[in-house]
DNA sequence: CGAATAGTTGACATCTTTCAATACGTGTGG
DNA sequence: CCACACGTATTGAAAGATGTCAACTATTCG
């Protein structure tokens, strides 16, 4: 990650009309390595990497690319939080993940990106000439099977996705987004039982298919049920992870 | 794919509980094999997939496999219509796609089946077993290139379901719904303009996150706006394209 | 300190679901 | 060949849950 203090250099980057800071990349020292498309590589093939991909930071708003243009980058979340979303003509929003470091954003891609990418918080990521990944591709095929399981990994999660839009109420939505994200980062290492959420209620609302109201009347009802504790609205304790999963799963509150 | 006439012999199926006719498999003459994985092969490669791959035929009902058991197969749908859901404690359904002629099902899939399917009709399916698979896809790296990008295929499937079921009303749940299936039967020449649909209202209900009434009135509604005819419940005779088209994209009926 | 942004809560409206009745279509048996 | 029964679809009326609108609170940032 942190590489040489002293290079940041500002750089116009591509489907952005803005510009970010650029570092040299010192994938060795990467601490999300293993959990993403990096983890394929021996410490020894590094260089391999370092050579085609880019370092760079993204502020929070900013966007990183729109639905339906040409996806010349794939990308790594290294810090911060990302949100991939669609939209409808008139403006309704379904947002259809939250990045989060070690995620690696730029699957489903063929022609053109199938959504749209925008930094919750202030983040860091690494980018991808998609040329380059190509060939990267061919001289590391275990990069492309891995590549493919965390494709089928995140189609698993799109259909469990699905499931919670298509059929379970509010709070069960709530509880397995708390529940869900929880997990995840707990794996990261970033706090299970308390977590604080990077995004606002809208964005839930919009992941979840819901309204920012009903959003928060059932954070509301699982304060109430015991399940969380909210010392402030984006501070979330997990009073009781069980409870939580049976609400997601489908039981009664 | 119609082989040899003689040998229908019954075998044991796993994953079934029943039995099936097997059939020596001919994939040279398959029709739809340029839509399928298997089209990554060569004609003159075909017999290495011909010595892996069984036949078989499933009666409308029937379940295929069931979602947390051990994926020990994956399947190419020939003839037929199956449904992908899962299902929650209480038996809320929620059906994550259709496979049709040329789908390959079993994507997706890790340790456990991460859903069940079940033949909406009587189908006709190419099974592989995963060991058998995992070698062919190390003899042939083209065919994991094109598991990869059947993958994104799906996986950009799976985000415009979830702008679906998020945030599109019934009507446009439905015409969506109509305008896809359409889209996907032409591909196989299966009609576009009519089409009669192999599932219920259950079942469309159950992929849509709505009840079976809501889907019956959503249907009366196009019908009466006239973008679509229904001589019969299952036969959707298409009567503006553009604007079935327009609703599916959020456009006012 | 005041304005702005985000979140919560209440009251009400609306839309989908639920419950119920009716119609339709197919297949079976008299 | 017709009658009946079953499964499926449609339609209507009522109930209920989520969305909408609005007020109020809390926090943050000039």
């Amino acid at each position: 990650m942190m590489a040489p203090p002293s290079d940041d250099c500002v750089i116009p980057i591509p489907h952005c009309g803005t510009h970010a800071t650029r570092r040299d990349t010192n994938c060795v020292h990467c601490h999300i390595r293993h959990l993403t498309i990096c983890g394929a590589f021996e410490p020894a093939e590094l260089p391999h990497v370092e050579r085609v991909v880019t370092h760079r930071h993204i502020q929070a708003g900013r966007q990183l690319f729109e639905e339906g243009t040409a996806p010349d980058y794939a990308y790594n979340l290294v810090e911060g939080a990302i949100r991939l979303y669609k939209l409808l003509g008139d403006g309704r929003r379904q947002i259809i993940g939250f990045a989060l470091p070690g995620d690696f954003i730029g699957l489903a891609i063929h022609e053109k990106y199938s959504y749209s990418a925008e930094a919750v918080t202030n983040a860091s990521i690494c980018c991808f000439k998609r040329r380059d990944l190509s060939e990267l591709f061919r001289s590391f095929p275990q990069m492309e099977h891995r590549v493919l399981s965390l494709t089928n990994d995140e189609l698993a999660a799109a259909q469990e996705q699905m499931m919670l839009l298509g059929r379970k109420t509010p709070v069960e939505k709530v509880a397995s987004f708390l529940f869900t994200l929880s997990k995840r980062l707990e794996r990261l290492g970033t706090g299970g039982e308390a977590l604080s959420l990077p995004m606002t209620r809208a964005d839930i609302a919009d992941f979840l298919g819901l309204t920012i109201e009903t959003v928060s009347r059932s954070f509301t009802k699982l304060k109430n049920a015991h399940a969380i504790a909210l010392p402030t609205p984006d501070q979330v304790q997990i009073a009781a992870i069980d409870r939580l999963e049976a609400v997601a799963r489908g039981d009664a509150l």
